[in-house]
RNA sequence: GGAGAGGUGGCCGAGUGGCUGAAGGCGGCGGUUUGCUAAACCGUUAUAGGGUUUAACAGCUCUAUCGGGGGUUCGAAUCCCCCCCUCUCCGCCA
């Protein structure tokens, strides 16, 4: 969310953004100046009733203090008067407040400066690339045909227990994930300055309105029941929520946290999306990034965090390029975001594998995130960040196409060997 | 899931209908004293939103906020209802 002084301040530059972004500005920031006028004029008119009141209820007091009884019935009858015109004024006030919050809550974010113009994801920029693709003496095959002759990668039997976009993993299949996991995890907390975290998978709505998720995107997450509830579609959710409502020390900054979570998503209209293998499923896993920053740093960090999760793929000899989102690309939430676009041989394409993204204050305005600078009275809003480290499942996949042989069968990497205890993955029956 | 106790400012803790945005203490900040530190003493110390003013900060003023929401009342931290959370005991369970 931005702030509403300003949004009020600096209409031109928000309606710029809305167009740089390929976003009609007209319905959300149409009459908004109107919708603001309004609302301030409420709130005076009704504060001010509401100073009468308080005032007459304080003259009763005293009036009964002397004992002066009769005058006090007057009082109270005006004072009556004046509760039922404040309430109407309030409701009023209330009214055009909450419309106003529900037009900022949906303006996106700023873009930064170095976002560049374009119309689709046709328009982002590579800014580098890292590894060579590799050459094969056959046909590659994607992953969706290597994982199933292997016996890995099970989607059949996922239908049966879960419906489509689930996959079950077999044997060094499933133990790869989790040596993934791990390999991730030790990485960015041993070498990268990330703190661990374990949090938990289901969250309420005030969590998923802290980092967007909610009014706009519902229908794309897993809602409970019975419950106030949300399954996870990503674990920046419950990270970022760590700090919801706080102010942090400034000499606790940044704070880097990192955690391996599954996530869910429904992804209502993605439909017919990447049917094929298990680029999109409704249940991932990942280690997610996450960092908490002075304002004056958030870009350096930025290219820092970005910088963490390309580790992954250069130690896991994994070719990829870094794709600087054009503004049309870029998520509403974000103001500049990079993706990493991991090598599919077996489908020949780049396929994101890591968004890493500056928030500026966006989520903690939001979220009410603050931090105190050293020496001022004054709370301010901290930046926030966060990019996966990497998406497990698309690692995986990525694994299997890069270094697949010609008889089928799979090498495992040489970092994550120790964690697997295997070195090549051939096909089992399960 | 059942029974009981509780939730007040950065922290501890008083407050059961009116001058209480909230005593007192701790902590923080500023100052006085002082070889240094400490101690003592004095002062100060919430957030958000309106209005006013300013180049801006500040200031002044009003409104709201004592877990959240609703109600009673001229007036609610205080009374009533619902919800959430914490603690203790019981039940259940990995």
């Amino acid at each position: 969310m931005l702030d509403l002084a300003y949004v009020r301040d600096n209409l031109a530059a928000v309606e710029e953004m809305f167009r740089r972004r390929g976003m009609d500005p007209a319905e959300t920031l149409g009459g908004f100046r109107a919708a603001d006028e309004r609302r301030r004029q409420l709130i005076t008119q009704a504060e001010t009733v509401k100073a009468q009141r308080n005032r007459l209820s304080e003259e009763i007091a005293k009036l009964k203090k002397t004992g002066q009884n009769d005058a006090t019935a007057a009082v109270v009858e005006q004072s009556k008067s004046l509760r039922e015109q404040g309430e109407a004024l309030e409701k009023q006030a209330g009214e055009s407040d909450q419309e106003l919050k529900d037009r900022l809550a949906l303006i996106p974010n700023m873009l930064h400066q170095s976002v560049p113009q374009g119309r689709s994801s046709e328009d982002n920029v590579e800014v580098r690339g890292w590894g060579k693709v590799p050459e094969f003496s056959f046909p590659p095959k994607p992953h969706w045909e290597l994982g199933e002759q292997l016996g890995v990668l099970d989607m059949e039997r996922a239908v049966k227990l879960s419906g489509a976009r689930f996959a079950v993993y077999w044997d060094l299949g499933a133990r790869m994930e989790r040596a993934l996991a791990n390999f991730m995890l030790d990485l960015h907390t041993r070498e990268h300055g990330y703190t661990e975290v374990l949090p938990p998978y289901v969250v309420n709505s005030d969590s998923m309105y802290g980092t967007g998720q909610l009014p706009k995107f519902a229908q794309d997450s897993f809602k409970c029941e019975q419950h106030d509830l949300w399954l996870i579609p990503t674990a920046e959710v419950p990270l970022t929520n760590l700090y919801r409502g706080e102010t942090l020390e400034a000499s606790r900054l940044p704070v880097s946290v990192t955690a391996y979570t599954p996530c869910f998503r429904s992804e209502a209209g993605s439909y017919g999306k990447d049917v094929r293998g298990i680029i999109r499923q409704h249940q991932f896993q990942k280690v997610e990034l996450v960092k908490f920053t002075r304002p004056e740093e958030s870009y350096e960090l930025h290219e820092r965090l970005t910088h963490d999760a390309e580790v992954v793929l250069q130690k896991l000899g994994l070719p990829y390029r870094v794709m600087l989102l054009c503004s049309a690309d870029t998520g509403p939430s974000s103001a500049k975001t990079y993706d990493l676009e991991v090598w599919l041989p077996g489908q020949r394409l780049y396929r994101e594998i890591s968004s890493c993204s500056n928030f500026e204050a966006f989520q903690a305005r939001r979220a009410n995130i603050r931090w105190r600078p050293e020496g001022s009275k004054k709370s301010e809003f901290v930046h926030t960040l966060n990019g996966s480290g990497l998406a497990i499942g698309r690692t995986w996949l990525a694994i299997l196409e890069n270094y697949q042989l010609s008889d089928g069968s799979v090498v495992v990497p040489e970092v994550l060997r120790p964690y697997m205890n295997a070195e090549r993955i051939v096909q089992r029956k399960f």
